[in-house]
DNA sequence: ACCTGAACACCGTTCAAGT
DNA sequence: ACCTGAACACCGTTCAAGT
């Protein structure tokens, strides 16, 4: 029991019909264009009309809404994952996780409905925290722990709570967003120990 | 040309019937109180309904619904603005910005819909920022700048920009809210010409 | 002046009928 | 199996009629 019926998206590539893939990959291609200019609060029949089915298809393909902007934001959280490997190899500890982190800001900053939907609480969203915890997190781990091992913050800190804090202020947008993040960046840097009581 | 023509909530006390008055009244008490069990998107029918009115009424005070939010929120920052003075009189500078940034998040944390209004971007909701901003600054300031003159911060911080972070650090409720931002004053402490590269 | 609530428009969601 | 779209329910908003 509890397996996974069909989760839309993703899921086992054989024995589904051809004119149901290609609906879907219709749908989803809509949705983010819609996204884009109307916000993740756009109207099933605008969506279903651009991608060319009817709303019962819609549905068929994305019961919850909630369904089709976690299937939408899957896909752009792993394409600033990928993104985020080759900074450690190129900068020291300390300004590579600065770095990774102004991309990441760069990244929330341009997508609305993400952090609206991540920060909503509304458990139908469940499934999108978990997978942007799962594709960033170790990126981050990666970057935090090499930083710590050549002193340059602070032991001890959660990637998890981290990454979320980020997020928030990235969803802000803009310069601010930027020295915000920033800020904390230094935050990590300080330790009481050493000059300042 | 450009006068506020008779401002929701607030304005002249003259010349307004009772009803209307205590019709007015019975809104926003109905609606923090439906704001706080089904947040801020309830329908329109059962905040009237329970201040006993019909939906024209609702609408002849609050045309939008933005009207309604911003008059309901307006209270609640009076409410926490009044109670950010004493601080600075009792502590170390260093320690009362710190003190007061965590009843600050106490405060953002108990009220879900605010921040979501606040940073929603919506121009609807305009006065809000600009009212959480003019109650809220000054006394930010104040301690920022007695913590600056002690050497304790580092300097040229605005209150306004550091207002907004903190309050979307806080919207995530509970001990990471506290902690991030504990960390983010850990970063005003941080000034990197003394110990660390 | 202000209040009421029927009436209208719009959007989410379902489901009987089609292929 | 999957798709369609008419039909239904619900909610925001207006405005003619009342006091």
């Amino acid at each position: 029991m509890s397996e996974k019926t069909s989760e839309a998206g993703e899921g086992t590539d054989r024995q589904i019909r051809a004119d149901a893939r290609r609906n879907l990959d219709g749908l989803l291609k809509a949705a983010m264009e819609v996204f884009a200019t109307s916000g993740v609060d756009a109207p099933v029949r605008e969506i279903a009309g651009r991608a060319g089915v009817g709303v019962g298809t819609f549905y068929r393909h994305f019961p919850q809404r909630s369904d089709l902007i976690v299937a939408v934001f899957r896909r752009e959280i792993d394409a600033c994952a990928d993104a985020a490997e080759a900074l450690a190899a190129q900068y020291s500890p300390g300004e590579a996780l600065a770095r990774w982190m102004q991309r990441f800001v760069d990244f929330v900053s341009a997508k609305r409905g993400l952090s609206a939907a991540l920060h909503s609480g509304d458990p139908a969203y469940e499934p999108l925290p978990a997978y942007f915890d799962q594709r960033l997190r170790p990126a981050l781990e990666n970057l935090l722990q090499a930083a710590e091992e050549a002193g340059e913050i602070r032991p001890g800190m959660d990637a998890i709570e981290l990454l979320h804090a980020v997020s928030r202020l990235a969803s802000a947008g803009g310069d601010d967003a930027r020295r915000m993040v920033a800020l904390l960046v230094d935050g990590l840097r300080y330790r009481p120990g050493n000059t300042q009581g």
